[in-house]
RNA sequence: GGGCCCGUGGUCUAGCUGGAAUGACGUCGCCUUUACGAGGCGAAGGUCAUGCGUUCGAAUCGCAUCGGGCCCA
């Protein structure tokens, strides 16, 4: 058989991808071997599989096909998350319509077909990509198995008073018209003013100057605060002022927290601007005067300004205090604006009525210490999100594409109905509770409109894959489950409120390891966006190179954790690799046909160059072995990419490459080729197996070609390392090194590499064999002692003395 | 303002439980040798940001400074 010259990865990958048995990448819980479960990511489901998800799968699949070949029975699902506002943002833009216009159910119709669509183009890209996922395994958080999960989870911590309701200041998006959580608001540097107001004093009608950014909440203004040790304002603190226009008095209180460099050094407390008004506000016990409603306008409490937007309040306020002299200037400033995360409107903090999970803080940071963290260093961002928390995490969503909050309400006593297991999963604004009030007996209910936060149903997936029983607090699998591969972006929503969940539902930690990958920046260094226009689609890559060199420059871009350039040129290299081994596989197998694929070790001592690669094969295999238990993929490509060019094909193959075409060695006539023949089939084999979970494709096209006892490279283990011959190494590096300083010698003179030359003398005293040598330099080879390297002065004159590696040799 | 990460040949990057600096791309030179010319072989190129310290010895540990990035406020 001879290959074409040209590695076509479209046609391998092709048929690979018909071939495989996708059966062969489930999970079976029957079958002994001990498990590994990796909880997958689920994907909102855009449509599109970014290169940034390519990456996070890429290395999830290099650990699960090692696994695999590692003998665990590893299972490797896949869920998709179905998020409910960009889903409902999509559907009205595609439809043209507002989610309001028509009836729910078919608004949620239509927010199911669009999400199912999505999640078959992404499907299909993951499939391209190689990635053995076990389907039979898929999840859907909108279908109603799942949906039963998620709302028997709400049930089952409502019951352990783990959830509540509550009124509460919370995050809230004013076009979006709903509450979010505090990872759902975003920070933007934003152009603003600072407003140098005037305060009356109450006792002796003397101005006191405020710098405030939001003017338009003066009607909000509950109190004043000064730093206690700023001397300025010793004597108005406990005193009152007039807040201007409004006319309401509010208490100057001290608080450490006051920055006095900011502004004046005296701050106005409102209801709410931002989160330290929050805190405030709790803390000195403050009244709540709520001046912005929930669709961003002024209320009643605004008096003239009722009904305008924030916008138009703060300038009519602005040119009304100027209109009073009461605006003393006004500053241009850099403002950290909040923001929604889905539209960027800036968010407010108002205070409704809303579902929350308790967040025990101490309790999430001592599980974050139980888990291993791949880069240890992201569990500190965990840790700092989790002190950053001011409240509860908000889990009611104004929304209509979401799991609903299964409880009713009596319309007799007001009392909370919550759904019971066998109603679930249920709607409560199309089904009535199947019983009657437990406090007054009432049948009439009012249902709860509220659906849930979409981390609600993704915090569960660690869970759900285990098979974990609310009932019963058994897993049907090992739970905690192993392993936990995500992007460091999502650290403080997903890993987060996993972690929250399992400790609050399992009482346990979800997962042993987590793994973290990077971002994927483009070509600019820059991380990758549409705004930038640099980025580039996992699609491209492998329409133009092949999922294997999409893979490879996965494995290589940069170390676990860290974030990846993406680079052409990596991906040029990567599909150079691609070529060298398939040169490498065209010049072997003619060399090995009808070769006894099972042969044992020969019974004749093996060739020193034979040993050699063996030897450093070994070394191979280890490196390997021992960069993917540390989930070190760019270590392990990388040692294996070297071997591969410069061992292998730059070295060995031109040693043994006379040996192979039958022409005799010096040493063992008739056992040469042999010898060379069981390296090289030893060599090639385990090279495939090691390459099996990053180039699946390939691997399996080498792998079949050298006929290793048929199946797939996937099913087959991962090698264990040989011996290791320091003898034989130190032979055959002197040997490879040897020839390599030739082919300088004869590359710096411009002489063909096939060249002969007059002769080669090696002053050595130790044994040495030279056939190899003569072999791969085309020219004959002498040795002497190393008492001879000044003696011949003829030769002296003619050749060229070279070190290697401490072994003088004269070039001739 | 707080936390974290990083600063290695022209560019990107590995090493960072201390012992003569990894690889890729680019550059230059040579080569159609029966595995590879949209290729191969070979070469040049580095004060490992700066300073101080610990050590027999530091890219690797500590401190400080400068610069970049990310996350959070």
């Amino acid at each position: 058989m001879r290959l074409a010259k040209k590695y076509s990865p479209e046609i391998v990958e092709r048929k690979w991808l018909e071939a495989w048995d996708e059966a062969m990448y489930h999970f079976n819980p029957a079958s002994g071997k001990r498990p590994y479960i990796i909880d997958t990511p689920p994907p909102y489901p855009t449509g599109d599989f970014h290169i940034g998800n390519a990456l996070n799968w890429c290395y999830i699949d290099f650990l699960a096909r090692y696994k695999r070949m590692r003998g665990y029975e590893v299972m490797f699902p896949q869920g998709w998350d179905c998020h409910g506002l960009p889903t409902e943002v999509k559907v009205e833009e595609e439809q043209g319509i507002s989610k309001h216009q028509i009836d729910k159910q078919e608004f949620r119709a239509l927010c199911k077909e669009l999400t199912r669509r999505n999640i078959e183009q992404m499907k299909a890209m993951m499939k391209r990509l190689g990635i053995s996922i076990d389907w039979s395994r898929e999840y859907i958080t909108m279908d109603d198995t799942y949906r039963r999960y998620t709302q028997q989870s709400f049930i089952k911590m409502y019951r352990e008073g783990l959830i509540y309701q509550a009124e509460h200041p919370v995050n809230w998006c004013p076009r979006c018209e709903t509450a979010i959580a505090f990872a759902e608001v975003e920070y933007e540097d934003r152009d603003a003013y600072l407003n140098y107001l005037l305060f009356r004093r109450v006792d002796n009608n003397e101005y006191v100057e405020i710098a405030t950014t939001r003017p338009e909440l003066l009607a909000s203004c509950v109190a004043v605060a000064v730093h206690p040790d700023d001397e300025r304002y010793k004597d108005i603190t406990g005193k009152e002022l007039e807040v201007p226009i409004f006319k309401q008095h509010v208490k100057v209180y001290k608080d450490e927290a006051v920055d006095p460099e900011f502004g004046t050094g005296v701050v106005m407390i409102c209801t709410f601007g931002d989160r330290q008004d929050v805190r405030w506000w709790k803390k000195h016990n403050l009244p709540l005067r709520a001046s912005i409603d929930e669709r961003g306008r002024m209320t009643a409490i605004a008096g003239v300004y009722e009904g305008l937007d924030t916008v138009e309040c703060r300038s009519r306020i602005i040119s009304d205090l100027a209109d009073k002299g009461l605006l003393k200037k006004r500053e241009r400033i850099k403002q950290n604006v909040g923001v929604c995360w889905r539209c960027k409107t800036p968010i407010e903090i108002i205070s409704t009525r809303q579902w929350f999970v308790r967040v025990n803080k101490a309790e999430i940071l001592d599980a974050a210490k139980e888990i291993r963290w791949y880069p240890a260093h992201f569990r500190l961002r965990l840790e700092n999100w989790v002190q950053s928390m001011d409240w509860d995490w908000c889990i009611s969503r104004q929304r209509i594409f979401s799991v609903p909050i299964p409880v009713w309400y009596c319309k007799r006593c007001g009392a909370v109905k919550v759904a019971s297991e066998a109603e679930l999963p249920v709607d409560p604004t199309v089904t009535s509770p199947s019983t009657p009030c437990s406090s007054c007996g009432g049948t009439e209910f009012e249902a709860e409109e509220d659906v849930l936060d979409t981390w609600m149903d993704s915090s569960l997936t660690a869970l759900w894959i285990a098979g974990w029983h609310f009932d019963t607090d058994s897993s049907e699998f090992e739970f905690p489950v192993d392993l936990r591969p995500q992007g460091h972006d999502i650290i403080r929503t997903w890993a987060f409120y996993s972690i929250l969940r399992s400790l609050a539902l399992a009482h346990r930690i979800p997962w042993r390891t987590v793994l973290i990958n990077g971002m994927v920046l483009g070509e600019d260094g820059y991380k990758m966006s549409k705004s930038r226009n640099n980025t580039v689609s996992p699609d491209e890559v492998i329409q133009k190179y092949g999922a294997d060199v999409f893979r490879q420059w996965a494995a290589i871009g940069g170390a676990t954790g860290s974030d990846v350039q993406f680079r052409w040129k990596d991906i040029i290299a990567a599909r150079k690799f691609m070529q060298k081994l398939w040169s490498i596989l065209r010049f072997s197998l003619p060399h090995l046909a009808e070769y006894d694929t099972n042969a044992k070790e020969p019974e004749f001592e093996l060739e020193v160059v034979d040993r050699w690669l063996l030897s450093k094969l070994s070394r191979l295999v280890s490196a390997v072995t021992d960069s993917m238990e540390n989930f070190q993929f760019d270590e392990a490509m990388k040692s294996i990419r070297s071997f591969a060019w410069y061992i292998l094909a730059d070295n060995y193959i031109e040693l043994v490459k006379s040996r192979l075409y039958g022409r005799s060695s010096s040493s063992s006539p008739s056992t040469g080729r042999e010898s060379a023949r069981y390296a090289l089939y030893q060599t090639l084999k385990t090279l495939s197996l090691l390459l099996a979970p990053f180039i699946p494709f390939f691997a399996e096209e080498m792998y079949s070609c050298l006929n290793s006892g048929g199946g797939s490279v996937h099913r087959a283990e991962w090698p264990v390392p040989g011996k290791i011959d320091i003898e034989g190494e130190a032979e055959g590096d002197l040997i490879a090194a040897i020839a390599q300083a030739v082919r300088r010698y004869k590359s710096e003179r411009g002489i063909a590499l096939n060249a002969p030359l007059d002769k080669i003398i090696i002053f050595t005293d130790d044994e040495i064999e030279t056939g190899d040598i003569e072999n791969a330099t085309a020219t004959r080879v002498e040795v002497r002692s190393d008492a001879d390297v000044d003696a011949d002065a003829l030769n002296r004159d003619k050749g060229t003395m070279v070190d290697v590696k401490g072994t003088r040799i004269m070039i001739i």
